[in-house]
DNA sequence: GCCGTTTTCGGCCCGACTGTTTTCAGTCG
């Protein structure tokens, strides 16, 4: 685990056990707030706090209290004021926060009145009446409980969260249902799906329609729900099969931009814009923008200001439209103008894929028609290099022969440029899997990690830095070769990384499939602010691979990537230039 | 605990749904 995760996983326990102890609900907002903040930081912690401990105030939701305590953990590992909650509080308590319908208040209850310290606990007072005789706690309280202590048993204490690529699909079937619905005018997904995040909690989709039962009804019916958790007039919950949860709200269409707004948070931005609306004598809501300064008038309701875009109600509030990808709390100034961020249409290359002579599904000439078909004027060629020889990587006999039938390819398909290219493994100690007289002979290098995943920070950036000062590559591949739930990958000193690729002109790769997205949405903004290019590539190994470039994109939105700093963007003979150029400037 | 061109003290977003209550507390997003 990272510092930042540690810390950030240290301020949430701090936040947990301040809760059950029934401390200010403010003071527990501000330790979540800085726990996000920690988690959302490029730059290392630790380092910042023995390096540069003054930068950790400018962090947003960063104070005199919680800088102090990032400095202690940085300098000693550990935090006194953790531990001495900790001991205010049984450790098997806190867990119980994860069971659904379950928070602070109901925690400290069953604490209090039935002795209950642990999950094993609370199973046993259900079981024995004990939780029954509690005041406030119902039949249908008691049934509850037990169930979500059940499905606690099956899905462990760890909330699961849901990789981009896995999510969106579903909520594209669920979005289909519901346009099918009779009434409907608009459907879309909101939340952290539409913010793009790499992984979501859940799914926030939203409709407006002139029959909010028949939509309520098309929703509900899908077959791969599992349980209803929630039915309402407006908002609706259940389960799926799979776990994942996903909410519904309905409204008119006529306030689709408000609840659009509301519903895709973040949750920081939320309380941002409708602090502002109060500053001005307004309430934001998901119902609308609505004038609250006047005189009251009995009964009437408030007078509506904007609700059915954002668009209107952003500029009532005197802001430009924010992306949604842009819409967190990193200390953003939302009242200037926002980057203008690429955008999907703005992809006109593909510079990482491969064929059957590694490990890809396509042949060349079907890898560059799958291009040509997207409207692409180049692909580049980059199978994997020797090392790599569980993914079939190519010998320097098979790769010369392999750069032949490229051009073969390229003559014969027409219409489109083909790379010959490699994607060539960087070794542990920072050397290339193939010699320089080899490389020369290609049109672009992709250098990525394959191996030594779990070397230290020191070693990972030291072996990256080496690849991306070398002459001859073009293009880091996947740079931490993180696996989203699956492996942590390096951890380089990105800044350092940054610097180095902005001085050399080697483009930093976010890699688009949805169990990568490597680089991540802050290394991106890293990357953006020290002025890096960046390759967005799928990594094509099949057909279906190129789609995943919306994920790619998402994260460099997140990242605050404009269209002139990603290569992908550029024209065929500025690429050109660009892959010329760095040829020629090798002393 | 954080924050600040009206504030260094006194605020801190807003509403739906559920379950238990007869008006509301707790949870969630």
């Amino acid at each position: 685990m990272s510092t930042n995760h540690e810390i950030a996983s240290a301020f949430s326990t701090i936040a947990d056990l301040l809760e059950i102890t029934g401390a200010n609900a403010f003071k527990v907002n501000a330790y979540r707030k800085a726990m996000r903040s920690c988690e959302d930081e490029s730059r290392d912690l630790g380092r910042l706090a023995r390096e540069n401990p003054d930068e950790l105030a400018t962090i947003e939701g960063i104070g005199a209290s919680t800088k102090a305590k990032i400095i202690e953990f940085a300098t000693s590992g550990s935090m006194g004021e953790l531990e001495a909650l900790r001991s205010q509080v049984p450790p098997g308590l806190p867990v119980l926060l994860t069971l659904a319908g379950v928070g602070p208040k109901t925690v400290k209850l069953l604490w209090d009145e039935a002795k209950v310290t642990s999950i094993d606990d609370l199973r046993s007072a259900i079981a024995n009446g004990t939780v029954a005789l509690i005041p406030r706690m119902g039949a249908k309280t008691v049934a509850n409980l037990r169930e979500a202590v059940a499905a606690h048993d099956v899905a462990g204490s760890r909330p699961t969260r849901y990789r981009l690529g896995e999510a969106i699909p579903i909520a594209e079937a669920f979005l289909d249902r519901l346009r099918a619905a009779a009434g409907t005018v608009r459907a879309t997904f909101a939340g952290s799906a539409r913010r793009g995040r790499d992984t979501v909690g859940d799914l926030d989709l939203l409709v407006s329609t002139k029959d909010p039962t028949a939509a309520k009804a098309a929703f509900l019916a899908a077959p791969s729900v599992a349980k209803v958790l929630v039915q309402g007039e407006t908002k609706c919950a259940v389960q799926l099969t799979s776990g994942l949860q996903i909410d519904l709200r309905i409204v008119e269409d006529g306030a689709f931009g408000a609840a659009l707004v509301y519903f895709t948070g973040s949750k920081d931005h939320n309380v941002f814009l409708r602090e502002r609306a109060i500053e001005r004598g307004m309430r934001l809501n998901e119902y609308g923008l609505f004038r609250t300064d006047l005189p009251a008038d009995g009964d009437s309701p408030l007078p509506l200001v904007a609700a059915e875009s954002e668009a209107s109600i952003y500029a009532a509030l005197d802001l430009p439209l924010w992306p949604a990808e842009l819409r967190e709390s990193h200390g953003t100034d939302f009242t200037q103008q926002p980057p203008a961020l690429v955008a999907l249409a703005d992809i006109k290359s593909e510079l990482h894929a491969h064929t059957t002579a590694s490990d890809g599904l396509l042949t060349i000439s079907e890898l560059a028609r799958l291009a040509k078909a997207r409207g692409f004027h180049t692909i580049a060629v980059t199978d994997h290099s020797k090392a790599s020889a569980q993914a079939n990587g190519l010998s320097v006999e098979r790769l010369l022969q392999h750069i032949a039938a490229i051009r073969e390819a390229e003559a014969a398909v027409g219409g489109i440029r083909i790379l010959a290219g490699s994607e060539v493994d960087i070794l542990a100690d920072g050397r290339l899997d193939y010699d320089d007289s080899i490389l020369e002979q290609l049109d672009i290098v992709v250098a990525s990690p394959h191996t030594a995943l779990r070397q230290s920070s020191e070693a990972a950036t030291a072996r990256l830095l080496a690849a991306i000062r070398h002459p001859l590559v073009h293009v880091l591949g996947h740079p931490t070769g993180r696996i989203i739930h699956g492996r942590e990958g390096l951890a380089p000193d990105i800044a350092a990384l940054c610097a180095a690729a902005q001085e050399c002109e080697t483009a930093l790769e976010i890699n688009c499939h949805w169990m990568r997205l490597d680089l991540r949405d802050t290394h991106v903004r890293a990357a953006v602010s020290a002025g890096c290019l960046i390759a967005i590539d799928c990594d094509i190994h099949s057909a279906p691979d190129a789609d995943n470039l919306r994920y790619g994109i998402a994260t460099a939105r997140r990242g605050g990537l404009v269209a002139s700093h990603c290569v992908n963007t550029w024209d065929a003979q500025k690429l050109q230039a660009w892959l010329g150029r760095k040829r020629s400037s090798r002393s």
